[in-house]
DNA sequence: CACTCTACCGACCGATCGGTAGACAGTCAA
DNA sequence: TTGACTGTCTACCGATCGGTCGGTAGAGTG
């Protein structure tokens, strides 16, 4: 079993990767801090991952793998798209309070993919982006979903959550700390109401 | 008019340096560049700005003060809040197609603004924030608006925005070409509609 | 004329960057 | 036992980083 130790090792650097990229950035992050963060040579590290570039990859592999894998098992889980949306609402919700590593790593992601994509590079959150489009289409097709543009909803979703996540830390100075728990549950609750607007609601009205 | 030469270097810097650390961010951005870029030594660079932190400042403090005004300026020339709201909308849209360089400096300053704002850093955009959630709770005392929290919805409001506009740069393969400008215009159409949802309409209903 | 101030410059600094080379210890298969 | 492979190490590389230094040209001022 050589490899356990490898792979462990291996684990460590995605780990420490994730969380050092998330609050530096891709540039403000060396990989002399990484290899010390785990107490291994840099030497060491180069030779898991041979280059920073590819270990930044495979972070935004896993974690686009990960969120993915999280909005399949909730169109698995329920057949009904809006109950499909609602779960949506509350992952988004639940994991910036468990992880909230990820929304700084995509935002960070999101601005600079441009110019990497120049170098031929692949969007690692498309299957992501069409799993979330995708429920809202075929939700559309039984008549759940106004006629909304499908792209356009989910990312005014997707930003107003997580811009509002990543702001928090900032404008916390503004709200009394004791407060903090209800700004959270105030803005899941609004943003429900941001969906619940866009739902085709044949009993009621 | 000794000062005549010096002021525009001085801008000039600000201009480049602006659209430098929009695209590849603080780190990725190095003051060589940035003197490169107007054709001046590096030293000459650090005589008007003593050093990059300075400079990227100076950058916040100016973007800061535009945006301040322009919404300073909506709620001078319109009384009713309901107007003032719908006019920042227009503000939002008009600008990110204008200044594009805007969106990014501007979240990836909230994503590492946590970490500087241990080193006593003010944060440049309190006034600005301060302006926008100013509108919303004053139609909320005269009945306009519905008794949301007015922090997070001005943070919903920009997040759906921001989000999208830098978001469009990668998505963009996605979407056909063609209809590039239909989807700015649809954007533009569901922020309003998000904001009219919040509105109180004593006419209708 | 002498003096000061501003804008600017090239040369240089120590530190840090990402990445390479080579040695060494442990493991496993032949 | 030997040889290949793996994971780790120290030592080192050239490039680039932000920033300092001493100095110069020119305009303003007395």
């Amino acid at each position: 079993m050589k490899s356990q130790k490898t792979t462990a090792t291996a684990e460590k650097l995605i780990d420490i990767a994730e969380s050092f990229f998330a609050e530096k950035g891709f540039y403000g992050t060396s990989i002399r801090d990484l290899a010390d963060g785990i107490a291994i040579a840099k030497s060491s590290l180069l030779h898991h991952y041979p280059s920073k570039e590819k270990l930044y990859g495979a972070v935004l592999k896993k974690l686009a793998g990960e969120m993915t894998l999280e909005v399949k098992y909730i169109r698995k889980q329920f057949t009904d798209e809006k109950e499909q949306i609602f779960q949506f609402v509350q992952l988004l919700c639940n994991n910036s309070e468990k992880k909230p590593n990820r929304e700084n790593i995509i935002l960070r992601e999101l601005i600079d993919n441009p110019k990497r994509a120049e170098k031929a590079k692949k969007w690692f959150f498309v299957d992501y982006f069409k799993e979330l489009t995708g429920i809202i289409k075929s939700g559309q097709t039984k008549g759940l979903f106004k006629p909304i543009n499908p792209e356009i909803f989910i990312l005014q979703l997707l930003g107003a959550h997580r811009y509002l996540i990543i702001s928090l830390p900032t404008v916390k100075q503004f709200f009394d700390e004791k407060i903090y728990q209800q700004i959270l549950k105030d803005h899941r609750t609004e943003l429900e109401t941001f969906v619940n607007e866009r739902l085709i609601n044949e009993e009621g009205v």
